[in-house]
DNA sequence: GAAATAGTGTCTCTGAGACAATATACT
DNA sequence: AGTATATTGTCTCAGAGACACTATTTC
């Protein structure tokens, strides 16, 4: 066994013993030269994708109001990308890590604290910001839309909530010559508010062969989004109606009561795609508690108010 | 509308209208004269999980041998943490994308690519580096062990395969004021080769409130490996073991031709139990391909050799 | 009473867990 | 023949999909 294993780490709080380098320098030494050279470093942004889910009014006062999926978007004020719009985002500093930069962004943008986070992918690839190498750190925000009060933060021109869409425009599947594969999904982001309408097409290439498997995304085309912004929507949507299935995640987007058939809507709108009443009460039946109250005044038979069951979590 | 909105982006190659902003520069002049500035920036390293099955010998030579996961790691062979044992990994460069730095690591250390590759997460806890400002952007690699050949890198005193052990410990669970709760886990994490063996405990706390839930991992005791590469290869395993009910991602462990029983014993060893025999054939029938492939000269019944199944997959 | 939603019951099908029975090479 | 593993069959139970039926408030 070599010696330098009877040391333990900085991180139990004993004393590291002072072994010494080629250079016959202690770990303190060494660090105390150490320069952090001209190695070429990135610049480090935490975009961040917040969905919230609002209602859409109905003309029918008898009729439930529909619900959309929504997403906060900034629009740039400044160049690079000037007049697009943008994830709110911004650089992480030395004193901070990527989730605490993150949860600075989303309470300067929305006021907000104290919600659903999770970090989701780093983007890297070269040139994505024109400007310098930027790396993004990106992270989702679940909030519910009845504690959010949405602030233009300092370079933003403007900021606001837009509907999402993101459909499978359509599929495709080349062979490749030694024996595996490639399949090519093309999906449609649309992305609607007051102040107009975005598109994009992300292409989610899923490359199979004998040994590896791999997946990329590539923007298509893109109206109107800034950087590589319309990847980090999509993969945010797959990451959410991933996790939908099985978790709780979608009850961070409900109020603290709310009705089964609100939360029934919610998994509807993440995964564009029509539920069962009944085959849905059972699956959620652990996630929620009852409550004794319930809704007034909807013209039509009222409902029981449930909140999160913070028990039972898997 | 905003008449910036006509614009297309140069994804699309469209040439750009000359928007200009507050200084009246267009976006070519603005970049033209922009300086990267003094912001300070991160380094960011790509780390490795790279995970092989190996076949652990049996003294009966009808028994089938063991099998036993197994992750990488280089001896440091200079400060910071000199002799500890690392995650191998290096720095991003300008040129590449974390993935490339990913896979360019993985070629120089094991001379393999073509391999399974996932990004895990970007840690960057600070101070997690006693140099300076360095944040980790860590990737997994699954490699069958029959075309692994461990080669030492540049600044590697040693390489070696170590078996991973990942026990729960123990749990506990702290009630909040506001209804809310924190749960513990502790794990062991037990990493032994024939350098010796190395054993950390990670916390994984899972912080429940009325709106919001957050999981954070802790090295609680560490003794031998180097910087925060307790808690990534926490979190790799635990990405595996979520990963190998719902994918086919243990596929890529295995030689080209393999038997089911192989197949089994190789999610028995990362989930670290026992499975039925019946039902975990019939949970990777889809997975997998028949071939007229036998075993021969075993001692016993030959079995029928099989092969990944690149269609289908989900 | 009509409208609209709330909430429950039940049949079927599928898939996993548990266990058992049978098959087959090698020494 | 004995050993060790291979492979298949089947019973049961739980959960999801599908559909239908009943309940309740407001106007």
């Amino acid at each position: 066994m070599l010696s330098v294993r009877a040391e333990r780490t900085r991180l139990d709080g004993d004393k590291k013993m002072d072994v010494r380098d080629r250079d016959g320098l202690t770990e303190r030494e060494f660090l105390e030269r150490y320069s952090a050279g001209d190695y070429e470093r990135p610049s480090v942004a935490a975009d961040m994708v917040i969905f919230t889910v609002t209602d859409e009014e109905e003309d029918n006062y008898r009729k439930l109001p529909e619900k959309e999926l929504r997403v906060l978007l900034i629009q740039r004020g400044g160049h690079p990308y000037l007049g697009r719009w943008a994830l709110p985002g911004g650089f992480v500093r030395p004193t901070e890590t990527t989730e605490q930069a993150a949860q600075r962004e989303l309470s300067e943008e929305t006021g907000v604290d104290n919600v659903y986070l999770e970090q989701l992918y780093t983007f890297s690839d070269i040139g994505r910001d024109p400007r310098t190498w930027v790396m993004s750190c990106s992270y989702m925000a679940l909030i519910d839309a009845g504690k959010v009060q949405v602030r233009a933060g300092d370079d933003a021109a403007n900021a606001a909530w837009f509907k999402v869409a993101y459909r499978l425009l359509g599929e495709g599947k080349e062979l490749l010559k030694d024996g595996g594969y490639v399949r090519t999904q093309q999906h449609e982001l649309r992305l609607v508010s007051e102040h107009g309408e975005l598109t994009a097409i992300v292409e989610r290439a899923q490359t199979v062969t004998e040994t590896a498997s791999c997946t990329s995304y590539r923007v298509v085309s893109n109206d109107g989004l800034a950087f590589d912004h319309a990847k980090i929507i999509a993969y945010a949507i797959e990451r959410l109606r991933g996790k939908v299935n099985y978790t709780d995640i979608a009850l961070h987007l409900m109020p603290k009561l709310f009705t089964l058939t609100e939360l029934q809507q919610v998994y509807e709108v993440i995964l564009d795609k029509e539920l069962l009443k009944a085959a849905f009460r059972r699956k959620v039946a652990d996630l929620v508690a009852e409550t004794d109250h319930y809704t007034e005044n909807v013209g039509h038979r009222p409902s029981r108010l449930y909140r999160r069951n913070l028990e039972e979590l898997r």
